[in-house]
DNA sequence: TCATCTTTGTAACATTTGTTACATAGTAAT
DNA sequence: ATTACTATGTAACAAATGTTACAAAGATGA
């Protein structure tokens, strides 16, 4: 017991050091979770209750909203550091997620018991700060997929997903194929596949089989 | 000055009664400032830095987004009891706003200082309430647009649009013309003459000069 | 009344995106 | 090596949306 604990105590240290007070972070590791998940695992579903919220330590994790039908679309990424404010939300209201959470790679993240998260924002500014930045980041996030969806043709906000990916994967190889983009962008393949043939012939990235190279950053 | 604040407290109580405690209810009258606008007035503009909120009393303001050219998109509108939840943030992170808030009609509202407003979070209960709903109503409509533009084809948008309109300003027959909601949708006017068209053929409502009737609800 | 402005209608055409159908190339399993 | 499967390429066509250009109807002001 003990020893779970120290052992969140070092992981909180190492990853959020500078976002929350001392006496936060021992909170934490006390009511804390540790928790890891699988590529594919789906931490939290759309219409599902949300019981705790991940503060992530590692690893990528994809946001997606789904209209109940088979369509799919892409919203954002979390990282290291990040949470899910949204979910933050549903536990305050006891109300059912609006998001689909789902693990790109694996996962370590320490999940938070919903009850405790009301308290924290009384007793710690910190924690307070974190909520409303995550808030900000989201709201950020959800406006800009907006304005693409308003504002861009597919070609251009195409490249903008694959310097996105190139920039979270950390790899100007990305190993994804036609038809797992265009789930993210809620259309067919062969219009997938066509674009990115024009991307390439302008010389933005170079195609490989389940392989796409992106020539930047 | 007395008047003021009894002015304030009267106003309160009307439309915010179930909202917030009574000691909060005082601590706004005292805090508040009450201005009104005038139909076309920018109440926050994209890029001001943002020194207060405002609670709405009533009226009906607009909040869209552009993307710094000539292009603006709607994203929803507040009424009676709400608030601008996003400039919330940028009150908190003192940024610039991501978002244009335009009268539609007449406003009347309380404004409520940037630095008033952290200092509830930690002393009310109903505040953080208040904030959380905001952000939570707010998200679900960013989300509800997302979903619109991601799944849905013109048609069906813009007579959602028009159902919303009619909700909104209590009568089935629209004072607007095509041009005004070409700039709603960054599309053009053509465009929606055309769509709008079709929706007349189809018995969903009829176009007059400047005047289109919604045959709902 | 005349001139002007605003709003709407409509045609013709361009571009973007979606669909269907099939071919081909690489991969994996036997 | 053969078979089956997965991923990609491509053509041909359909539907949705965007653009340009012009006509006509109603409103406004002199």
């Amino acid at each position: 017991m003990k020893k779970r604990i120290a052992f969140l105590k070092e992981q909180l240290h190492l990853h959020f050091d500078a976002v929350f007070e001392k006496p936060l972070i021992n909170e934490i590791a006390k009511n804390g979770i540790y928790a890891t998940y699988e590529k594919k695992d789906i931490l939290i579903d759309i219409g599902v209750e949300t019981t705790h919220i991940p503060l992530i330590i590692n690893g990528l994790v994809k946001i997606s909203r789904d209209d109940s039908h088979d369509h799919e679309i892409l919203l954002y990424y979390l990282e290291e550091g990040d949470t899910c404010a949204i979910s933050f939300i549903n536990c305050i209201h006891r109300s059912k997620s609006m998001f689909r959470a789902t693990a790109e790679e694996k996962i370590e993240c320490i999940m938070l018991p919903v009850n405790i998260i009301e308290e924290w924002m009384v007793k710690y500014k910190t924690w307070r700060v974190f909520i409303i930045d995550s808030y900000h980041n989201r709201l950020e996030e959800m406006l800009s997929v907006i304005k693409e969806l308003a504002f861009f043709k597919l070609e251009s906000r195409l490249y903008k997903y694959l310097a996105n990916q190139v920039k979270f994967k950390h790899s100007n190889d990305l190993l994804i194929t036609h038809q797992e983009i265009a789930n993210d962008f809620n259309t067919s393949r062969v219009v997938i596949s066509r674009i990115l043939k024009t991307l390439e012939q302008n010389g933005k990235i170079k195609l490989d089989r389940r392989k796409i190279h992106v020539e930047i950053s």
